[in-house]
Parts: C-alpha cells; structure tokens; sequence
DNA sequence: CACAATAAACCGACCAGTTGGTATGTTATC
DNA sequence: GATAACATACCAACTGGTCGGTTTATTGTG
C-alpha cells in the first residue's frame, strides 16, 4: 500500500512540488524534469495525469493556489463586520509566518508571480488567474459593505475600486517584499500598507 | 555611414531590443536568439557588447529601466508640493497613453515585471532592482514632506512608510491591469487607486 | 601623405546540454 | 483480461555560449 501505485497519491504529490517549484522559481524557469526528479516520480507518471506542463499549471491554478487564496484571503473576511481590522489580523498572521517560515513569504505570493509571468503569454492561464482575483475582490467588496453597514468603515468609499485597491496594495507590498529583503524595508513596507487601511476607517 | 559598422548603434539597438522583448515576454522566456534575430544582428555582435545573457539583464535595468522610472515617477515629483495632485496627474497620463499606445501598458511595469521574476534568481539583478526602487520611493518620501510642509498633504502620516506604499499601490494596480485586460475592470482599478491616494489629502 | 600594424566591430558555424513531449513498454488492480 | 498506473528510452528543437575568422576603423611611423 505504501510502495505500491496510489493513482491519486501520486497526483497530489506533483501538484504539490509543481506548487513549490513555480513559487520558489517560475513557470517557464522550472522544467518538467525538475518536477519529476523533485516529485520522486517519473515522467510517464506526469504525463498520465496531464496532457502538458501548461496543463499542469492550469491544475496548480484551480487546485492549488485557489485553495491557498480561498484560506487566506476570502474566509477570513466572509462574515467581517469589521474587514479592515480583520486585514490588519491578515498582516499579523504573515509577520508571525515569516519568522516561522520565511522561504515561505520570501518567494511571494504564489498567485501573483504566475499572473505576472503568465497572463500575457496565455490565455488560458490568464482566465484561470482573473477567476482567482475576482473571488478575493469579490470577499473584500463584501466585507467593505458589511463594514460600512456596521460603522467600523467610511460611507464615502467606493467598495468595488476600494477592494481592488486593497488588493493591489496587497499584491504590490508582498512583492515590495519580496525585492527588498532586509528586514527594515519590510518593516517599513508592512507600516504602510496598515497606515493605507486605517484611512479607510470613519 | 549607414551602413557600416557604428559602435554604440548596435548596442543601443540590441539593448532597446532587449528591453522590448523581457517587457513583453520575460527574462527567461527570451532566447539570445530572439534578441539577435529581432534587433537584425547576429550573435558575435551581442557577445561583443555583453558578456552573456545576465549581464545583457543588467545592462538593460541599468541603462534602460533607470531611465523609464527616472522620467516617469521621479522628475514629475522632484520640485512637487502637492504630490497628491501630481501623482493623479501621472495617473491621467497613463490613461492616455492606454488609448495611444495600448501595448506598452499592457505588458505591465518593465520594473515590477522583471524585479518579481528575477530578484529571487538571482542577486546580481536583486541589488540593481531595488536600488531603482529606492529612488522611486525617495523621490515619493520628498514630496510627501514637502506636500505636508504645504499643507496639501495629512500631517499625521509617516512620509517613509506612505511612500512605500505608494509604490506597492502603484505596482499592484498595474500588476492588476496587466492580468484584468477589460476595459471596465481597468476602471475600477484606476479609480480604486485615486481613491486612496485621496485619502492622504488633510 | 603613404602604409603597415593594431585593435575594435562583427560574422556564422558549431557545441554540449536541456527543453517539452512521445512511443513503447511493464506491472498492478478490478 | 481489460484498464489504469506507472517506467524508460528516446526525439527533434532549442538553449546559452564559444571560437576561428573576416571586415573595417584608428593610429603610429617613415
């Protein structure tokens, strides 16, 4: 059972290193033989559960990086009255994470790496990616209403550009970050980012 | 004269070539054969001029990114004392030249492009990349000061860390742009962004 | 002013290694 | 015994990079 042929054992385990190697690298800068050598498998193995490496992206996408987007950025807010000290919370959750595990965090988010790589060079990553987006805008819109409904955000906001500020905000400092990588400038980084949500407060 | 040899024309020529190829493909993704075939040369002469494909990189954030990020987002803030307003201004200008030239802003910013694919693959470009952040952000750290010596800018913020998240703010609405092609998500990005730059106002 | 010497600019064939992908297996499981 | 789950050998195309050579411009010298 252990040594023997798992057929979706082994499908998770290459989604998985797929997931790592595309954070950590890139897409196009990691080859499919990386994957299989990382992944303990074969490569008649991958190709039996994907049709190519863009496949295998398309897959990472929806299976993998949505999760992780789902998990951090959409449930946290899905019943916030109060989204911007729960986005402040978000924050929190990341600085404790770097100093537990900073490879994590060094490399970026996931989600904006391949969109940036991807999004002009296929469409069909490109759609993929814009769904993910639109679900976390989505959340934050959400919580933004809720937010102005319950009193702990302006009325004057629009919350459909207000939400996809915040996530460019987001996806820009995680990628300030990830440039910068001495500990002052992500201070700094992080500080700015929070002083930008506490505006949004009445 | 024209057609002979001319020192620095080729390498200009490769170097502009470069630059065109790595913002709309990315640095990897280019093949030094793409480069040679585009720029009309051959490879002998790009290896004249540069020592390998990295260093080709580097030449091309050096000489070239500088110089779009100098006249872009430095200058226009340099002798600012309502940065707010001049930062809404540079904004008006994209949205202009979207209409013109639609291609350059839609491959994104050649600066966040190649700083998100490279600065964790390699530290030679890391260091280049954030010196040329740094300018953008000190450029922005000066005005935010002198905007608040004016009066045109909220005394309560932290000019540092605003102006780090300015650039985040930038960076990611751009980043958003790139990977949302439609026209009226563009819009709710770009008014999104405006708005919190309008929150900075006293 | 001629003219050889030197260096810079450039060419294109070639190289070893890697790429994504395939074809043809073998082995286990229902 | 059919089908899913792998393994392995292999392929053409391409990768970044090298290398011997040719062409042009510059410069020192008589």
């Amino acid at each position: 059972m252990t040594e023997t042929r798992q057929a979706e054992g082994t499908r998770a385990r290459i989604l998985e290193t797929a997931l790592d190697l595309f954070h950590k690298g890139s897409f196009k800068g990691t080859s499919i033989n990386q994957v299989v050598e990382q992944a303990g498998i074969t490569k008649g193995a991958l190709f039996h559960y994907f049709k190519g490496k863009n496949e295998l992206g398309y897959a990472v996408v929806e299976e993998c990086i949505q999760a992780q987007i789902i998990e951090t950025w959409v449930k946290p807010l899905a019943t916030s009255v109060d989204p911007i000290s729960d986005l402040i919370g978000i924050l929190d959750h990341f600085e404790e994470m770097m100093q537990e595990q900073p490879e994590i965090v060094e490399y970026g988010c996931p989600l904006n790496n391949l969109a940036q790589e991807m999004s002009t060079q296929d469409e069909d990553f490109r759609l993929r990616l814009v769904s993910l987006y639109q679900q976390w805008e989505t959340a934050l819109e959400k919580a933004l209403r809720a937010g102005k409904d319950a009193g702990t955000v302006k009325e004057s906001i629009d919350s459909e550009a207000v939400a996809s500020a915040i996530v460019a905000l987001m996806e820009g400092s995680i990628g300030l970050i990830k440039v910068n990588r001495d500990r002052g400038h992500i201070r700094k980084i992080d500080s700015g980012a929070r002083a930008f949500l506490e505006l949004l407060r009445p």
